[in-house]
DNA sequence: ACCTAAACCTGGGCGC
DNA sequence: TGCGCCCAGGTTTAGG
């Protein structure tokens, strides 16, 4: 589901809205949605939200932390008011969160492959043994690690974009939009770039990202993604390949192809990306 | 270290 | 209507 910039949506405007809220109490209708103790979160108040890769991370005042992964089909919807007219709003919802004052933070997630976790905050870093490479906005992304990482490796260079021991954050509708705006062929082998098409990639990288986070991620086809306060992303209407098979190219009028690459679907311009 | 397939789930769309 | 198949923004695990 959500990449970067849609978890990122998602953060600030639960960071502006959450934090100094008390928890009231916890609502789980899928068990499996929720790992932990609810009576370990109740009584707390929430510090920060903040995102590591795809991971939201809300700290709370006890010392633990809420680790919360949205997967392929999760939402996180804050509602300020309880409100009874959900008909098909909150379909598939699998955990609450109540607050004192009577707003809520809703956990949708119709494939179910998504979860909270109640973990010590100490934890966060190497949760699980979790190795995470650089955030793209970071100052340790530089060329120089790109270079270092793509040395080492034949694999396709749109694998190595998504592998988040790698690089933290991208998925498959960016890995497709920034290889498409670097004019590189998703299966060539990583090892096989030169160090112009590496900072040229890593422009797009960063280009990429920042105007999906500017239009509030994607909310694509059979979208499961919208944001906390319920609405729609918009990066959707600016997809130059992803989604876009046997349509024309936008930049040269070729047709957008569609393969396979580890088991995912691929579009690309063969004219535009060598 | 690399690769692939399958698994975790539900639902929509398509061909027959 | 229904069946069977493929597809879906992600990760983990098992096996080669």
């Amino acid at each position: 589901m959500p990449e970067l910039p849609e978890v990122q949506t998602i953060v600030l405007y639960l960071a502006s809205h959450l934090v100094g809220k008390k928890i009231s109490s916890v609502e789980i209708l899928k068990p499996k949605s929720f790992v932990g103790k609810k009576e370990e979160i109740i009584g707390t108040v929430i510090k920060k939200v903040e995102r590591r890769a795809k991971l939201i991370v809300i700290s709370l005042s006890n010392n633990k932390t809420l680790l919360i992964h949205l997967k392929m089909s999760g939402q996180l919807i804050y509602e300020s008011r309880i409100t009874n007219n959900e008909l098909n709003k909150n379909k598939y919802k699998r955990v609450v969160i109540n607050f004192t004052d009577k707003s809520q933070l809703i956990f949708n997630d119709l494939r179910i492959f998504g979860w909270i976790k109640v973990i010590n905050s100490l934890k966060v870093q190497g949760f699980n043994g979790l190795k995470l490479g650089p955030e793209p906005f970071s100052k340790e992304f530089t060329v120089e690690y790109l270079q270092k990482v793509f040395s080492k490796t034949r694999r396709p260079i749109k694998l190595v974009l998504m592998d988040q021991e790698k690089i933290a954050g991208i998925g498959n509708i960016y890995a497709n939009e920034i290889l498409f705006d670097a004019g590189i062929r998703p299966d060539k082998p990583a090892q096989q770039l030169n160090n112009l098409t590496i900072k040229q990639l890593r422009n797009s990288i960063l280009k990429i990202l920042k105007k999906a986070i500017k239009y509030k991620g994607s909310s694509a086809a059979d979208e499961q993604y919208i944001q906390a306060n319920g609405e729609k992303g918009s990066y959707q209407k600016h997809f130059l390949v992803y989604q876009r098979d046997g349509e024309k190219c936008k930049r040269c009028g070729g047709e957008v192809k569609r393969t396979k690459l580890g088991g995912r679907g691929t579009f690309w311009c063969p004219k535009c990306q060598k």
